[in-house]
DNA sequence: GTCTATACCTTGATAGAC
DNA sequence: GTCTATCAAGGTATAGAC
């Protein structure tokens, strides 16, 4: 199967989902938004996902898919390198003037219908088990330092990336550097470099 | 003038706005909202705000008096002081399932107005401001600790405060705690300890 | 699987009487 | 300053033909 075959009408309305959510929000976009990019009628979108809710809870699961599978491609990493490219993920993300799932979606859960806030809820929690988990790996591996409990520590990272991205497009990109260079400084690693064209990285 | 006069008009409405974006997101609440709250018709919002994005920036606005207000009111407090009070404003928030204003409008920032765009951006470096300055305060007062500059330093912990709320209301109140104790550990001063019922703190 | 067509609701907003 | 009445536009969603 080559990588430029046409991807499925399906995939291809997850993934506009995913884009049209983290530059406008869940509840800013709308069928037509997704219609009018694939040039097909409001109805074939409804036929794959009959509401909102189960695109939402799609594009969340593609997400949750996407961390399985960098904590197993990059299992062999060290935790500091891992950690530096779940940042590069995020950097790609501040140029492209988009912000994470995370920092999208949970500000408008209240809004959410129950089966797309445990999704959320799941989403957070794998993401978070992640981080903590490169965290622990780089402290045994004596190139992150940090006190505390690891989980602990890893909603403090978790929540410098989410922020680098929604202050990035307020007040300009330099704040996501300025960031991920305090937070890497605070872990006792040096600081990464960013690279302009990354092969579209997680998260 | 007595406390217990009812507030004008206007003032509820710009009131009632806050605390829908707090809870919902600014896409997510309508004039509906507000005029069913106050039992009048649609049209007498838009008397005192012809537009939604009138609305939003008066919305802003009072924020931007209010730290102005905090800033003036709490000079004469140390620096680490002053840290800690807005941090229990955060936990004010938190205990009623809301947000703050950034992390509340700026995940939507895409998709206002470029008055309320603009408006945004004022609001968060007023903030920044502040919190650089409290953290510088408390550098020279040497009851707060932390390397490179206090602007930068600052953007981190905003970033924590606004994601506490955002994963508080996802992942469970004791979020808020845990990242609270880190933080001030982190800035090498005593960890605080929040108020239950606190006369209802800024931002 | 996609189309046409349409139902139904909510939204932000306006005009004009009181 | 608030009301009634109304509007156009856009939202989610469905039925049925192809």
């Amino acid at each position: 199967m080559p990588s430029s075959t046409k991807p499925a009408t399906r995939t291809e309305i997850v993934e506009l989902a995913d884009q049209l959510i983290r530059l406008k929000g869940f509840n800013a976009f709308s069928y037509a938004d997704i219609a009018g990019i694939m040039d097909v009628r409001n109805a074939a979108i409804h036929y794959h996902f009959p509401s909102k809710a189960d695109l939402g809870i799609s594009v969340i699961g593609e997400e949750l898919k996407r961390v399985a599978a960098g904590r197993q491609d990059w299992a062999h990493l060290p935790g500091d390198e891992q950690i530096k490219r779940i940042m590069q993920g995020f950097f790609d993300k501040s140029r492209k003037g988009m912000i994470c799932l995370t920092g999208s979606l949970t500000p408008d859960y209240e809004t959410f219908s129950p089966e797309m806030q445990h999704k959320l809820v799941e989403m957070c929690e794998a993401i978070l088990d992640w981080v903590a988990y490169c965290l622990e790996k780089g402290r045994e591996e004596r190139t992150l330092h940090f006190h505390g409990r690891a989980r602990d520590r890893a909603l403090l990272v978790l929540s410098a990336m989410l922020s680098s991205l929604l202050l990035s497009r307020v007040l300009g990109n330099n704040v996501f550097d300025r960031m991920m260079d305090q937070l890497l400084k605070d872990l006792g690693t040096s600081p990464a470099k960013w690279v302009e064209k990354s092969p579209d990285w997680l998260l």
